[in-house]
DNA sequence: CCTATCTCCTGTAGGC
DNA sequence: TGCCTACAGGAGATAG
């Protein structure tokens, strides 16, 4: 669910709240996620001050004033709540009273992980096209792979990645070491739009609820969807049958205007 | 190193 | 209505 516009639009709510203030007390659920924090880890952060609520790619990380960080990363359903509770709390902190309820019903959300290798922001100026040409040299693997490993470019999921490649007039199957550094130009420039819309609307909401943010509000992008999960595209043609599985992941793509 | 495939889990939509 | 299957915003592990 959640890529770069919805945790973005996530830490911006949660530096609004939290940032400044401290954390006074914390709980495990009951069914552990993946791996769950260690203890050692999140005692050391009770009674010390948020500092700064940052992002990198997917992941957020809450700085402490002890020097310390908390990383979390919400995976496919995970959500973050403010002043409530979830029917699937796996995790949750208090911050001088207010709950912070790390929940997910998938359960391949993380607490407490580590940072991996990242590629470049999209939004960043290191992100350009002499970058991404490079990137993609010799690659065999599918154009649409590639944008959605986070070592290349941190931040896309399927739903970016999926309507990047729309706009850029590129199918999601093409093989990534055949692109151009014209289309790598048209690909990036496109990234950038496509992303920064997702960060001002405030992410996707495609079903009822399966993002909100930490105040239950749902996010705008989902209008301005070209293609993903639609039977035509926003170009008018018809996008039946025009699905493929890319790295294990449905792909949507127009037939007649993505080459 | 690179690529493709499998896997972790639960909820829900759609077909019969 | 009710059951069964397929698939869902991610990404780490692993085999070739």
């Amino acid at each position: 669910m959640p890529e770069l516009p919805e945790v973005e639009t996530v830490r911006r709510v949660l530096e609004e709240r939290l940032k400044g203030r401290k954390l006074t007390s914390y709980e495990i659920g009951r069914p552990t996620f993946y791996r769950p924090p260690p203890r050692a880890q999140l005692d050391a952060l009770i009674g010390a001050t948020i500092v700064a609520v940052g992002r990198r790619g997917k992941y957020l990380i809450l700085s402490f004033s002890v020097g310390r960080e908390l990383i979390m990363h919400l995976g496919m359903s995970g959500r973050i709540i403010l002043g409530g509770k979830g029917p699937h709390t796996r995790f949750q902190f208090t911050v001088e009273g207010e709950v912070v309820t790390f929940n997910d019903a998938r359960r391949f959300g993380r607490v407490g992980c580590e940072l991996p290798e990242f590629g470049p922001e999209p939004l960043s100026a290191e992100f350009d096209a002499r970058y991404l040409f490079m990137a993609l040299r010799k690659r065999k693997a599918p154009i649409k792979a590639m944008l959605m490993d986070q070592a290349v470019v941190a931040g896309l999921g399927n739903i970016y990645a999926t309507e990047a490649l729309f706009a850029a007039g590129i199918r999601p199957g093409k093989a990534a070491g055949g692109l151009t550094l014209a289309q790598c130009e048209k690909l990036v420039s496109v990234i950038k739009t496509v992303i920064a819309l997702g960060v001002e609307l405030g992410g996707s909401t495609l079903d009822d609820s399966a993002y909100l943010d930490p105040l239950g509000r749902p996010g705008g992008f989902q209008k301005q969807v070209a293609v993903y999960g639609r039977k035509t595209g926003a170009c008018g043609h018809s996008l039946k049958a025009t699905r493929q599985m890319i790295a294990g992941r449905t792909s949507m793509y127009c037939p007649v205007c993505q080459k």
